[in-house]
DNA sequence: TCTCGGATGTGACGTATATCACAGCCCTTC
DNA sequence: GAAGGGCTGTGATATACGTCACATCCGAGA
């Protein structure tokens, strides 16, 4: 077991001690097995490229450690970032299952391990565990849901401070709640906030220093306090 | 068999001889017998709601006639308008298998003949016939796919020439080649597509002109003549 | 044929935000 | 501890687009 980029590798699904909340990891023994049988375990250094938006489908990625992006670009060198793809997590599944070129671009923004199994394996995994099935149509449906709330970002809001509070709403869940409000940690360039919520990177330090000298929030880093959620709230809402 | 709202309606699946290029119409005979058994199906007039963003999901709507339109809305009014599904297509199949609320309200654009299956009703199918999974899995990527694409018009576009031309570009494939170009009916206003691509409608038809003008197209009602199309490409890709 | 309502076309105007430009800051790496 | 390179913060300026306002057109019904 050869552990480059500072991190131990996991070889075996069956034992593994990691997240064990992710997707691919909630299946029964067998396939948990049968899936250790065609998968190819190996990890990247932060930045590596997974796939291009554009290329033909090779297989599935799955996430067991770091975390990977997704991204759109435009020939212009305009970028939308799509999804932070956490452990536990498919990528390529789309394009797998319809054989189309994959929509996007995935990077790793971490250093991660990866599973990566092959398009005809994964379809065969799929057909002969129906638990599996429903195991990818549950990750379809989170990404939808992604989907969802990005057109809502960029569709539904009447400025860039009403954006960047629907997207402090959202990452609010991953958030814990102290004494004085909620903390989270974005984990988030203002950059890649900026192609997130599709605005540009001095409109999104605008607007955390608006909501800053609201009150609303503190920031320190990437770590904001939200103070006042219901004033967030009524931002969106209003 | 009752025919309100103009139009015939057919009762079974097995012997329809409807669209036939649905997901769910291209099962087994076994399969398409089940679904007959769990299914309702109903006629709509244009205009009405089939559910309503945040409901609870009772089940999925199949598409057997006519077309829907998936819309979201913003407390302040603003809504974007996220897919028009065709005879085929499934509706509420995010919400049925996550058992989460509805991204979105579903609303006929036309005379509808709409198959309804309960939710725990259609699960049990798709354990049944994993054949009947495959099948929403597709369903699932297709409207995935929608959904990258508007993320497109929203957030790669320069300017709303470049989101409108992307738009054409997208409908093109539903067109028909004539010696002059490709001709399509787009099927909706000036104020539909302005929710599509997320401007505003007099935008929609100032861009309209501005292609006009420049010879890319011609247009007559909801009749577009694509004649450059090389033109349209530049836009989108410069 | 006439009327009416929705769809389309077009002008004037204000503003939110992109863009450019640069300064200060913090973290990493040597 | 110094140097360097991202990241963050902030001002000045230009402009594309939303909004309002109205004119015109077209098709569906009476």
């Amino acid at each position: 077991m050869n552990a480059p980029y500072g991190m131990e590798l996991r070889e075996d699904c069956v034992d593994c001690t990691m997240t064990k909340s992710g997707y691919f990891c909630k299946l029964s023994d067998a396939a948990v097995a049968a899936l250790d049988r065609i998968k190819f375990t190996s990890s990247y250094p932060s930045g590596a490229v997974l796939f291009v938006e554009g290329q033909s489908p090779r297989g599935v990625f799955m996430v067991c450690k770091g975390r990977v992006k997704l991204t759109m670009a435009s020939a212009e060198g305009k970028t939308v970032l799509v999804r932070i793809c956490d452990a536990g997590e498919m990528l390529g599944l789309h394009s797998t299952i319809s054989d189309e070129p994959y929509e996007m671009t995935a990077e790793t923004l971490e250093p991660c391990q990866i599973n990566f199994v092959r398009g005809h394996d994964f379809l065969k995994l799929l057909r002969d565990f129906p638990e599996a099935y429903a195991m990818a149509a549950q990750q379809l449906t989170t990404l939808y849901r992604g989907a969802c709330h990005q057109i809502r970002y960029l569709g539904l809001s009447q400025n860039a401070t009403e954006k960047l509070a629907r997207f402090l709403m959202e990452s609010a869940h991953r958030g814990e709640d102290t004494g004085q409000g909620i903390r989270v940690n974005l984990r988030l360039t203002h950059e890649e906030i900026a192609q997130v919520i599709g605005v540009s990177r001095e409109t999104v330090t605008r607007s955390l220093s608006e909501l800053r000298s609201k009150m609303v929030i503190s920031t320190k880093g990437p770590h904001v306090l939200i103070r006042n959620k219901s004033a967030l709230e009524a931002m969106v809402a209003a």
